[in-house]
DNA sequence: CTGTTAGCGCCTTCAA
DNA sequence: TTGAAGGCGCTAACAG
């Protein structure tokens, strides 16, 4: 492996000018001639030369890199979002390093460690502890030392008392949307399933859900709401609990996310009871259940966009920026095979 | 943000040592007294000092980074082969650049100039370019351009020509477990769809496919062999094919992987066929399905770990290493439903 | 066991 | 518009 690596010396040395000026062309921020420009370019070709971006970093205080921390990049919304972040990060020309925590509070550290010794440019959180309602207090204090250091960026999520800058989609406007849809066609008794007490997304879903309800005239039932969890099995034994303590039954189910609400279909092979299901994310999943899930959508371009752009806009630190983004409901035969109304 | 980080110099000079003992203690690597070590570790603790990565790097010409590069990160057989390659690469202290190419080759180059100019130990491709079976010549030139540069490692896919480290799964081993499987439980008309001509794990699944048959006396009906690619829609439209063109019909299906598998399933229900159905990879897809599917698992952990050590390793380049793993067939709902050797 | 001293490859003032 | 020269923060011989 390895020969030993061309310099910007060497094309220095052979274009018969100083480094200073092959830096220059390369940076292309600083005047250089027309002629010089041409010529260093063209030795740079020959030699097909490719400056070290580590030496480049150490110099110039720009390592180009950003950080991104998320639970699970096998979770669909986590990694949809992802590469658009990753898109945008790589259009404006930075690399991406991907942490996954697993949920683990100590790795989300370890990465947050990592990221910060390779001089990330900016860390952008996804999940995980910006979710949680009582984080802890130590790993507050560290997100607030490494605001100094670098930018922080969260998705669809925030911690109280750091001041970072946060894009989100509005879950709460995103739950309402669906109560409206699911009233439209008929139906006055919705539950929803899945989720944690502890994570704020889940609050802010169900609170919205509450406010939704209310709107429509329309009775919040406390059986009808069962916190679960986030995956397919959470669905199922999330919708077992509901057979369980109810003699009176909803038509209508909302997965806290699709993978809960995939969960609330399969159960229900089993009961085989006529329920329309709303999913949450609009993950493929969502087209891969059958019959296929009415969704909410993020804007997951713009959400990624956003981002980058927050990073990359030298903001100032005391204007903090929270960008909130509209939900989308896709709506697909989970919910329009039957329509209440016309019955 | 950004106060003046503190520096190896910072320390040196609390601890009344010189740099380089500093360097030593933090690096472990060369004998320091215990006393020494432990006045500059304080003194380390006291500052909350963390050394420059990129410095690092720089100086010593070990990154500690590597790439990972694949197609589509929200699939998920690429997501689980990452996060265990992380998982491995975060136990030896290396962090990794995720690279999305989107299956465009060009994205792909970028990806790997970026993660040579941030000077990559080593990079590793998953999907893409390791599996097309008419590589682009000049891509194949770039990559073993490359090789000289930094390792390579594949994973499921190789080029030939490129003496690259790889990894991979058996998958004709898989397909002759699923079929040896589907005979056991009666079936005799079995068919396989999706993936696509030029693709090489493709090729390898439905070449192990006719000879698992012949191996059982079963004839291969080229009817019931439709490439139409990797998605759910492709098992939809593949199942659509498979009817518009036969009178005598499989009674088990073969998906190129689950989410082609899921696919058949979903467009099954419209037909209502009794069939019995496989998919492969076995990611969480094939639990989402109902029924649940039968599919051929990777061993994901080792896949990683296997990746990891060989970057890791000081491996001879001329002793080109080929790792082959075997897979696993999980057995569940969507073959076992029903035995026909016991109707 | 420890300090001195060159770099690693590039950027960036400061002069010219 | 260009060159000289001093870092960036750390590592790694080479002495001692």
């Amino acid at each position: 492996m390895e020969g030993k690596a061309i310099t910007i010396y060497d094309i220095a040395k052979e274009a018969g000018v100083s480094t200073a000026t092959v830096s220059r062309v390369i940076a292309g921020n600083y005047p250089v001639s027309e002629k010089t420009k041409k010529k260093v370019n063209s030795i740079i070709k020959e030699y097909n030369f490719h400056p070290n971006a580590v030496a480049r970093s150490l110099s110039s205080k720009r390592s180009r890199v950003l950080g991104f921390i998320t639970p699970e990049i096998t979770n669909p919304f986590f990694s949809q979002v992802f590469i658009e972040v990753e898109k945008h990060a790589l259009e404006k020309g930075y690399s991406v390093l991907l942490g996954n925590s697993l949920n683990n509070r100590k790795l989300e550290s370890k990465y947050i460690r990592m990221l910060l010794d390779q001089q990330a440019e900016g860390i952008i959180l996804l999940g995980g502890l910006i979710n949680d309602i009582y984080p802890d207090t130590n790993q507050v204090n560290d997100l607030k030392e490494i605001e100094k250091k670098t930018k922080l960026v969260t998705i669809n999520g925030k911690i109280d008392g750091v001041g970072s800058l946060s894009v989100c989609t509005d879950e709460g406007k995103g739950i309402e949307m669906v109560v409206d849809h699911l009233v439209e066609l008929g139906h006055s008794k919705i539950g929803i399933i899945g989720g944690m007490e502890r994570i704020t997304t889940t609050q802010v879903k169900i609170k919205a859900f509450k406010q939704a309800l209310k709107n429509h005239q329309l009775e919040f039932k406390d059986s009808w709401q069962i916190y679960s969890g986030y995956d397919i099995e959470s669905g199922d034994s999330g919708l077992k609990t509901l057979v369980d303590t109810n003699t009176d039954f909803p038509t209508a189910l909302i997965g806290i996310n699709d993978m809960v609400a995939i969960g609330l279909v399969k159960g229900n092979r089993k009961l085989n009871r006529d329920l329309a299901f709303v999913g949450y994310d609009n993950t493929d999943l969502a087209i891969a259940s059958s019959p296929e899930l009415t969704s909410v959508s993020h804007p997951y371009s713009d959400l990624g966009k956003t981002a980058i752009d927050l990073m990359d806009k030298d903001l100032d630190n005391k204007n903090h920026k929270d960008i909130i983004l509209d939900p989308i409901l896709i709506q697909r035969e989970s919910t329009l095979l039957k329509n209440l109304k016309t019955e």
